[in-house]
RNA sequence: UGCCCCGUGGUGUAAUUGGCAACACGUCUGACUCUGGAUCAGAAAAGUUCAGGUUCGAGCCCUGACGGGGCAACCA
């Protein structure tokens, strides 16, 4: 094991002791489990680099199990949807693509077993029944009049449970524990119930279907994982997890230990997959894949990078303390990587033209420009330049506070790659809007010429004859408030931002971008990183602002006002 | 009123396992710049929830408070 510089996390330090003390023949096996009832947003893109990344880390393998155990809310769609989310991030489960359902015949045995051995048992009360025996958190419960059955009774009645002979709610087997335990998890947990229900891999086989406590450690015991990490709020469950295992456990073999760690929590967003489905239920958002939604289709449609999100997960850390992380680490870590590696372009949001007076009609010069300043190996294209260019509305004032080194009128500015230009004179319509600039140009100034004059602006801007028009969707955080969830007697659509999505048509981009692919991403010089979105049609491009540049200079004019 | 977990700058994470608290994000200066981006330099910001105790020495160990979170689905 090579010598790491870095801290462990508390995992790894658990692991490494493992490993130190000779457990499970050194190996290290996890498994990312998630039950397929929806999409996976960045949460789980934390648990997916936990437990990929460990199993990378110490030569071991992390198997994708998903937890099927309920056929009433798994669907097709969302195991297809989770195997895409995945691989995309970069991991790679090979053949190791499991389900819970692959284990439904041992874990009958298993419960067969249990009977047996005097450990399970079936209850013929209602589930309110069951829920009142159940007592409180400071009140034991009460034993069910079932609990004393035999064995012998107990196995043919769950034999008729699994043959049909019940309707849904008329039985189930529960473990015999205690239910007088200060947990209230070990009061006689239900281990099967009945569903008539068809499941969505073991069709119509099964009617009785195993509950999430008795299959989930099962499963890890079945895969040989020997560290079964889940969130925080599983930590309750580690002695039930522990006490299943108990009665099937085979001295000699991999034990899997449960480790809870905090899930991640984000700042102006949900993550609950059952908020996240309510929003696309509702049509709040266009889908799953909206690119406001924490899920990582959202992120990818939005124009993150699986590398960026990567990075971010390994920031924020493994721990067992709970936290709200700040989107802004998110938004860094995208910037940080798009830096790198988003070609620069230029776009003009909100066009306003610009005419060069004394610039020959009909002249078109073709100027070079670097596509990425912090790769030179990116190389440089062509830039046509004319008469007649269109530039930023934000990036002209009339009468401007100090400090804008923008245009105005009888100022300078460079325009990227290209001339100084004056502005010589601001064209009006009748309602006193600006339309038009007239402008002249410095012919000694072009970019690349070696000449010496300085301006303090320089904007990015696009021939008007040469532009393409496109839709440029802005987002915003889908939120106003830093904790939609956190506030009691309120729901968390209340505090949806009305102003999370702005289209903008009529954008005017230069050529380059004619020829894009969907997920094709690009920094749009001055103005932020986009992403191509899969709505974009030949010669009508739709781009999706990733996350817009560092604006200082927004922020003065913020703190003014 | 029971059980379990957690408590370090605004946010998140560290602290060689007891040696006078570091890094990142954010914030604020300034430099540089043909992106008000990037980069670079710097600043403010916690004395580690509190109170005792052990120790030459405690964020790390002990005790007790306080604060926060979780647990009573035939969900996972």
């Amino acid at each position: 094991m090579e010598e790491k510089r870095s801290s462990l996390n508390f995992i790894e330090q658990i692991i490494t002791d493992d490993l130190r003390a000779g457990k499970n023949n050194g190996k290290v096996h996890t498994r990312f489990p998630p039950e397929p009832n929806g999409y996976l947003h960045i949460g789980h893109a934390k648990s997916i680099c936990l437990n990929f990344g460990l199993a990378r880390k110490y030569g071991g393998k992390c198997n994708l199990r998903y937890d099927d155990t309920n056929p009433t809310k798994e669907e097709q769609e969302y195991v297809d949807s989770i195997r895409e989310d995945i691989r995309w991030l970069g991991f790679d489960w090979e053949d190791r693509e499991f389900y819970a359902s692959d284990y439904f015949d041992q874990l009958y045995a298993w419960a067969e077993k249990m009977i047996m051995d005097g450990k399970a048992y079936v209850d013929d009360q209602s589930a309110e029944q069951i829920a009142e025996q159940k007592g409180t958190p400071t009140v034991p419960g009460k034993e069910s009049p079932y609990r004393s059955r035999s064995p012998e009774e107990n196995l043919r009645l769950f034999r008729e449970m699994r043959d049909g002979k019940y309707g849904e709610g008329e039985k189930v087997l529960r473990a015999r524990i205690d239910m007088a335990s200060p947990n209230m998890h070990m009061r006689d947990p239900i281990m099967y119930r009945i569903m008539h229900r068809s499941h969505h891999r073991t069709g119509d086989k099964w009617c009785v279907y195993p509950m999430y406590d008795f299959a989930h450690g099962q499963s890890d015991y079945i895969e040989g994982v020997t560290h079964s990490v889940c969130t925080l709020e599983f930590e309750v469950h580690r002695p039930l997890y522990d006490w299943f295992l108990d009665q099937v456990y085979t001295p000699g073999t991999v034990r899997p230990r449960q480790i809870e760690f905090a899930r991640l929590n984000l700042n102006y967003t949900v993550m609950s997959k059952r908020r996240l489905l309510e929003l696309v239920q509702m049509g709040i958002v266009k889908g799953w894949d909206d690119p406001r939604m924490p899920t990582i289709s959202g992120l990818r449609r939005r124009g993150y990078t699986p590398e960026s999100i990567r990075v971010f997960a390994e920031k924020v850390g493994v721990t067992k303390t709970d936290s709200v992380i700040d989107v802004s680490l998110l938004e860094h870590s995208v910037r940080d990587d798009l830096n790198k590696k988003a070609p620069r372009v230029m776009g003009v949001l909100r066009p306003l033209k610009v005419v060069i007076e004394n610039y020959p009609e009909g002249k078109v010069e073709m100027l070079e420009t670097v596509n990425n300043p912090e790769d030179e190996s990116m190389g440089t294209r062509q830039v046509p330049f004319s008469r007649e260019l269109y530039i930023e509305q934000d990036d002209f004032m009339e009468d401007p506070p100090k400090k804008f080194f923008r245009l105005r009128p009888g100022g300078e500015v460079r325009l990227k790659s290209a001339y100084i230009i004056r502005c010589e004179k601001a064209v009006k319509n009748e309602k006193g809007e600006i339309i038009e600039l007239r402008c002249t140009y410095d012919p000694d100034t072009r970019s690349g010429s070696g000449a010496q004059r300085k301006v303090k602006g320089t904007l990015h801007w696009v021939s008007a004859a040469h532009a393409i028009d496109a839709e440029v969707r802005l987002y915003d955080r889908l939120f106003n408030d830093p904790d939609p969830m956190g506030h009691k007697d309120r729901d968390f659509k209340e505090f949806l931002n009305p102003d999370s999505l702005k289209i903008i048509t009529g954008c005017k981009l230069e050529p380059r971008l004619g020829n894009v692919r969907p997920l094709d991403k690009f920094q749009f010089q001055r103005i932020g990183y986009f992403c191509v979105d899969p709505d974009s049609t030949p010669g009508k491009p739709v781009f999706n602002q990733t996350v817009p540049l560092k604006d200082t200079w927004g922020k003065v004019v913020n703190r003014g006002s």
